[in-house]
DNA sequence: TAATATTGTTATGCATAATAACATAAATCA
DNA sequence: TGATTTATGTTATTATGCATAACAATATTA
């Protein structure tokens, strides 16, 4: 039962990242799991309810995900009837994505479910401490253009 | 060109530390690459290096990975003649895991590398609010065992 | 009109991660 | 002691996340 040094990764941000993440990671998905959603499926299922008609293309944009990635994602949503895919007359190329009634009411509940979730995981720091390390995810987030 | 609405995700912690991590993410396999290592293999050799003598159970344990999933990592490490496998004569269902001197000097190079990527990356943030993330982070890292 | 770009899609591969089942060896306990 | 249980490393399998190439249909541009 030896104690294990990791001093020399813990000299680097992303590694504490990755294990903060791996934990919220967890609590999440089994927070998703009776609601039979993944976080990307759950992911796509908010950005289409709170941004309805927009397509495939700015979907992936936004998710971070190419767009191949995003298609079985969307499958699987249409296929359940949380949403709906609509040809956009203008561009025909496209597809207007919106939820259906389905889709929102299990918006409603599972943003009840996530939100109450993490905050209980989370409800031994202090709020204000959590917003000052958001705004420092933020400048990391946009390091990449900003940088070289 | 339409702006799309992330608000709601941006009440979760977890969607703002998956983003930054993404970026960082990014940035170490670039890093990585001219040294054909992937994350969880540099990040074994690490481990090796600095706790050498340790087994796969307790170094599965640090990496939170399962132990099958180590397998084929440590497999190719010792493929590639950076650590070795050793029975150990007090316990012989363990291997005691060592570097090799290439192995050692891979990591050495290395960690050079990625710590200046890092740095890089995040130059344009100040170290003490870089400090204050981290405090947060672990906070959440070991938010599981503490609730509930 | 011809060349180029965009959208959604299929196919494919790699990396990460979880589980079941197993052989070998050690530890426990009755 | 012998029988049972536990630990270690392994194989096989599966699901998931993520990236690229190639393509048909459509739109844009030069």
């Amino acid at each position: 039962m030896t104690k294990i040094n990791d001093e020399t990764l813990r000299t680097f941000v992303g590694y504490h990242l990755k294990r903060s993440f791996n934990v919220i990671q967890s609590d999440l998905i089994e927070t998703l799991r009776p609601f039979d959603l993944r976080m990307l499926t759950y992911s796509a299922l908010v950005l289409i309810v709170d941004n309805p008609g927009l397509n495939q293309s700015r979907l992936s944009q936004i998710m971070d995900i190419e767009r191949p990635n995003l298609v079985v994602i969307i499958d699987e949503l249409e296929e359940r009837e949380l949403i709906t895919r609509e040809r956009v007359p203008t561009d025909r190329r496209s597809y207007a994505l919106h939820p259906t009634e389905a889709g929102r009411a299990l918006y409603r509940e599972t943003l009840d479910a996530v939100t109450q979730h993490e905050a209980k995981l989370l409800s031994g720091i202090a709020p204000e401490q959590l917003e000052q390390m958001i705004a420092t995810l933020k400048l990391i987030e946009t390091a990449k253009k900003g940088q070289a």
